[in-house]
DNA sequence: AATGAATGAGGGTTCATTCAT
DNA sequence: CATGAATGAACCCTCATTCAT
């Protein structure tokens, strides 16, 4: 009976979904150490035992929040192509952040998990989002080599400049995500991005 | 006895460098949360009851330890002086910034602490943080500003650009600091400040 | 239909039966509180609710394996036959403890779980457990008190005398049976029960 | 000021003895799993931290618990002296089993820790108690070896033998150990002791 | 001023049992 | 009958804080 097979899966996977949906709530108001498992299970309306059924233990539930925003996010990084033909890095690079951009300040406790950065949670949580992060400067580093290469970045030390770079894109999205409620973005998130790129590509000196 | 107590009062200071030296390493090692009394009197090898002779508790040392950091900050951030006859702004950019960086990453455990902002411990001194960065922001959107009437600077959202701005400096602070203990800088901070710098004012575009 | 009810009740015994094997052997490797719901119908291959269906409780399926046991233990412990023209006393005793030794050491997981008398489960069965060892222990001291009105037993306190002979058959049975898998007895059971008797009746000394 | 050390260590001792005596009685009562913290705090009457500022978990109580009996019994039982000019072995015997026996019957709580053998707490205490009945099997063991071999004992598999008599202790112990407590035993510990070792040495049939 | 033993609320986790399907 | 997801009481343990000395 696929059928009924497939609704349970279904059902299973609807209760996880809920449950990392209480979490990733719960992990953006309070951080790790402060979310606690009696919030979790409170905000997702289920027992303690329930969470158990889903998840191994509070690392786990974090860990699979940040896989899976970390695997949304990979998906919307793209590797610039700078092959015959292509169109202009800038648009490349635009539309990539662009809806990367908007991806993570659409969700905003994701936002508030991804910026949890050195909040030292238990060790390997920890590490794995270092570890994205490292991952993602590589990214960076290795464009900016590539664009030096061919002439269209200056010299600069990568891994370093990648490190800025990235903690610029997270002054903005730190920006765009912690202002009150009722106060939303005064531009689309389309422009912000075009603003966000000139700025790295050009600095911000007049001219 | 005015000796007495200017020596009792001596005493009493020492005891709390002592303590916020203590705990200042532990935060930086553990994070808030993973920071326990237990190791901060450990550390500064005192009794447990001690340690709340001198603070309240364990959030009122965190935000001592801001609160100080914080100062010093304050005192290196000076504003760019555009009259007549001053220095280039840059240079003066070059020289508050060079210092500021200088004095953060040297002492670790502090950039540490600084950069655990959304670590979110207890409320308020998340909160005092936040406001800290929030006061700085203020003075790179005003700069900017200034910079925008006068010329030198290209047209753009102050506030969010000064957001960027202070990300591309932690992503740099993080780069500077989060590197084995055995691997130093390979340059000196200057370079370090200058490159920064550039990549604020022009970008990484060649040319 | 009583076809249909024998079948029924048939289908129902084997699932019983597929229980409490399942179930003497998680507790007999783990005892009592070790054992858990989970391990058991894990063994048994049934779904949880299933276990419930046949037994109300942990504590009820312990109890049944008790009982079990004890109901096959009491028929091998047949009483001694002193009437004239019966098998020497020493005969029969040898006979039936060495089919009741046989029973018990051929079911190491029954042993198991009959030695973990004072591991104290919950009230009941622990008294039931103890109610059956009293129950022997009556039998021997009984027996104790015949062979001393007919002189062949030398003057004893007949139930402090039976805890000892039931200890040291405890004893023997525990030797004989936690050892490891691999190294089986050296020796038949029924030179063990010889061994074992000639204890309990002419002590160690030598003549 | 040594006087100082000396209260401070007798209090902190004075503690952890209140605190093993309390686990003791809980221990006994409900065996180690059915024990909790909080039983034995509140017999303890003192606060659940305090539990764990005199030992690191549940189990290192037990086992302190196990390595002070172990530790008394093992003093009390002494090697039977063989040679010439020497006590009658069985006196001898006889003096050491009397003081064990007393010893461990007038401990009600300490003698049902020592019978749970087979309850299986967690690991590393049950391999505890298992280690010292070995220890103790060995020492018969050896015994009777030595006593074969100056032809005092009659020939036998030594350790199973050693097995049959250290339960035959055991069952008299549990014998006179678990009888209502308004039921004294009826004759001095001495005299058990007496019938103890006739039976072992001599067994059960008259002349 | 300094101590450190004592406290107890609160943390994460387990597991026997129930019940809607 | 059979299922297994859901439950929640109970468990062991930690740690910021207090207070008698």
């Amino acid at each position: 009976m696929p059928a009924e097979d497939v609704r349970a899966l279904g059902a299973r996977a609807e209760r996880r979904r809920q449950i990392l949906d209480a979490a990733k709530q719960v992990f953006a108001e309070a951080g790790y150490h402060g979310a606690s498992i009696h919030a979790i299970i409170e905000r997702a309306a289920i027992a303690r035992g329930t969470f158990y059924l889903y998840f191994e233990s509070k690392e786990a539930v974090f860990g699979a929040l940040l896989d899976e925003a970390m695997t949304e996010l990979r998906h919307r990084i793209v590797r610039i192509d700078t092959g015959p033909g292509a169109r202009s890095p800038k648009d490349q690079l635009e539309d990539s952040l662009s809806g990367l951009l908007a991806f993570v300040v659409a969700d905003r406790p994701l936002a508030a998990v991804l910026l949890s950065s050195s909040s030292t949670p238990d060790a390997e949580a920890a590490a794995r989002l270092a570890g994205f992060y490292a991952e993602v400067r590589q990214v960076i580093a290795l464009s900016l080599e590539t664009g030096m290469q061919i002439g269209l970045i200056r010299r600069c030390h990568p891994e370093r400049t990648a490190a800025a770079l990235l903690g610029l894109v997270r002054g903005i999205v730190e920006h765009c995500v912690t202002r009150p409620v009722d106060q939303p973005l005064d531009q689309p998130i389309a422009d912000v991005t075009r603003e966000l790129i000139d700025l790295a590509l050009v600095g911000v000196l007049a001219r």
